[in-house]
RNA sequence: UGGGGCGUAGCCAAGUGGUAAGGCACCGGAUUUUGAUUCCGGCAUUCCCAGGUUCGAACCCUGGCGCCCCAGCCA
């Protein structure tokens, strides 16, 4: 939970208690976090994974790691590998509890077996075409399958025949005899059993019919003796059936399904199926393209754990849906990194500021702190002389009176170094460009304030351009152009991709202890933001970083205000 | 009335009959060699609407309205 954050409490929670209060499940609490290992985890799935295993912690119970992979077709071990990693980077243990559905596959079998023999369950041999106009619509009431009333004898034979092999794909499925009048169309005789000639990424060949999802999740979490089935919204209407099924078997215990609201967030797309289509269309890089809001994403954007975890914590669990503000994660992430991550001096759009009155040749090195709060941190030494960079949107030409950086015949202290004042600028007049800006400095007030008694409020940041290391920094701003890209499904939400979402800087000039910086470690360039070492293409040689996220901007406020 | 769910501030969200927590955002103000951080203060006379019950209602009742989900041999 976050530092002074309340206790948390949702309608989870209270089911929870109530439940241990009646003595429900000899006062275990057990969850499962049950990923089809069809894809990467997004940020919705980090909620679940919190609230899944952030219960079993709180609780002093278990949450296991489950892997629902009961279709052959869509599914890999290529996930299985990644979805594990994501979940250890988050900073979750499932310890020994790692199980597959497919480990039940064999139980599954016997368990519809039984189905069967109770007459509870039939093969059926419509087509899916034929089953799909029995199904009826959301107000009328289905039709029964002319194979409903197959004999228990035959219902095996067939079913067993499936078993091994000797019909094609979708010529039988085996169906759950319930109620196609009901008007919860998950009863009406739901498939369970489907045939599908195509080798498991765990069983390989050695079975031709797979269980279908309501039917096996059930049984799974009841073998695994779970006690709350967590899962999201639009798995509310196949509780019935979550019950249904165990309520027919003997089964070692029957765990309770809750549902919550699955997480939202303005400005991105948290749908497996549209993360694959940027993916796949080329509108990023990768699933781990660091605006794409999977977990293996933030990760290389340069989030932490702690800062999804919080994050996590503060949206809350209820059953309303809802779109939480991006701007809550960029707190989070600046929140940690403001107390985690040492400062350094980079320069993103260097212009060259010559301090005249400076000894040419000569070079002071300055001893300054990691971290202006935490001592703890140590301190690291950077290099001065007559020739620096600054930030090309530290020098305005005309400044208006509330902009308190450098301008012609103004003065502003260069972090941790002199105060310096214009005296020149060099401009190129066809382009207008600012090429050059000239200073003197005052040699009295390094670490001290004017003697005079002056007051100057502007400090800046540089890096001594002899000495500077030039990188590459990657800026990245929000996916989306519109808060809620989806919203309107007659238009393609790709439409409303950011074309400026990626801005990549060539020539910036860092400060020279960056060269050393370890892939993926995270720094604060001082006055800009949170930026981390690219964990494929940083080289000391060519240093490359990504931002995280800008530190808040105040100026910038005040600045289009004014506008 | 096909069924299931949900409506508390700009965005999340506690609250479960005793007089609206908290966070983000926003607006002040203090400190600051990062226009950062930190710190203080402000921010719902009202809980989708309308009636009703009650000494007392966001919570209970009735009737509306609005939004989301369901017709895969996906999960």
């Amino acid at each position: 939970m976050a530092e002074g954050a309340t206790k948390p409490s949702n309608f989870i929670r209270t089911i929870i208690d109530e439940d241990l209060k009646k003595g429900k499940n000899d006062g275990r609490v057990v969850t499962r976090f049950p990923p089809e290992p069809n894809g990467y985890l997004h940020i919705g799935h980090a909620k679940s994974i919190c609230l899944n295993f952030g219960l079993a912690r709180d609780y002093k119970g278990k949450c296991h790691l489950r892997f629902d992979d009961t279709n052959p077709c869509k599914e890999d071990v290529e996930y299985e590998d990644s979805i594990q990693g994501d979940v250890k980077w988050l900073g979750f243990d499932w310890g020994e509890n790692f199980f597959h559905a497919s480990d039940y596959f064999l139980q599954l079998y016997e368990y519809a077996v039984d189905l069967i023999k109770q007459g509870k369950a039939y093969v059926c041999s419509l087509s899916a075409d034929e089953m799909r106009a029995y199904r009826g619509t959301l107000k009328e009431p289905g039709k029964n399958s002319p194979y409903r009333d197959r004999s228990v004898e035959e219902n095996l034979d067939l079913f067993e025949r499936m078993k091994n092999g000797e019909f094609e794909e979708g010529s039988h499925v085996l169906r759950a005899k319930i109620d196609m009048a009901s008007p919860n169309l998950n009863m009406r005789d739901p498939v369970i059993y489907r045939i599908r000639k195509e080798a498991h990424h765990r069983t390989g060949n050695q079975w031709v019919i797979y269980p279908m999802y309501d039917y096996t999740h059930c049984i799974s979490d009841a073998l695994e003796r779970i006690t709350h089935s967590i899962c999201t919204l639009e798995f509310e209407d196949h509780r019935p059936l979550y019950d249904w099924v165990l309520d027919q078997l003997d089964v070692p215990c029957h765990p309770r399904q809750i549902e919550f609201a699955r997480l939202n967030i303005n400005y991105t797309v948290l749908s497996k199926r549209r993360l694959i289509e940027l993916v796949e269309g080329g509108h990023v890089s990768g699933w781990d393209d660091p605006r794409m809001p999977t977990i293996v994403g933030f990760r290389r954007r340069g989030y932490t754990p702690a800062s999804i975890r919080n994050f996590c914590d503060r949206v809350g669990v209820a059953k309303k849906d809802s779109c939480v503000d991006m701007g809550l994660l960029e707190f989070c992430v600046r929140e940690d990194l403001d107390r985690s991550a040492p400062r350094a001096m980079g320069v993103l759009q260097p212009l060259k500021l010559v301090i005249d009155n400076y000894p040419e040749g000569q070079v002071e090195e300055f001893e300054v702190p990691c971290h202006p709060q935490d001592p703890a941190m140590g301190t690291r030494k950077i290099p001065f002389s007559r020739e620096v960079y600054i930030e090309q949107d530290d020098f305005m030409e005309d400044p208006p009176k509330k902009f308190f950086r450098l301008g012609p015949g103004r003065e502003v202290r260069l972090r941790y170094g002199y105060i310096v004042k214009c005296v020149d600028y060099v401009k190129d007049e066809t382009t207008g460009e600012i090429k050059e800006v000239h200073c003197t400095y005052d040699p009295d007030t390094l670490g001290a304030a004017p003697q005079d008694g002056r007051k100057v409020k502007g400090i800046i940041h540089w890096v001594s351009a002899a000495h500077a290391v030039a990188g590459e920094v990657r800026l990245y701003d929000r996916l989306f152009v519109k808060e809620d890209p989806t919203g309107d499904k007659s238009v393609d939400y790709k439409t409303f991709l950011n074309p400026d979402s990626l801005q990549v800087l060539e020539n910036c000039q860092l400060e020279p202890s960056l060269a050393g910086a370890a892939p993926e470690s995270r720094f604060q360039f001082e006055r800009l933001g949170y930026f981390c070492a690219d964990i494929k293409d940083f080289k000391p040689e060519r240093p490359v970083f990504n931002r995280t996220v800008t530190l808040r901007d105040t100026w910038a406020k005040i600045d289009k205000k004014d506008r």
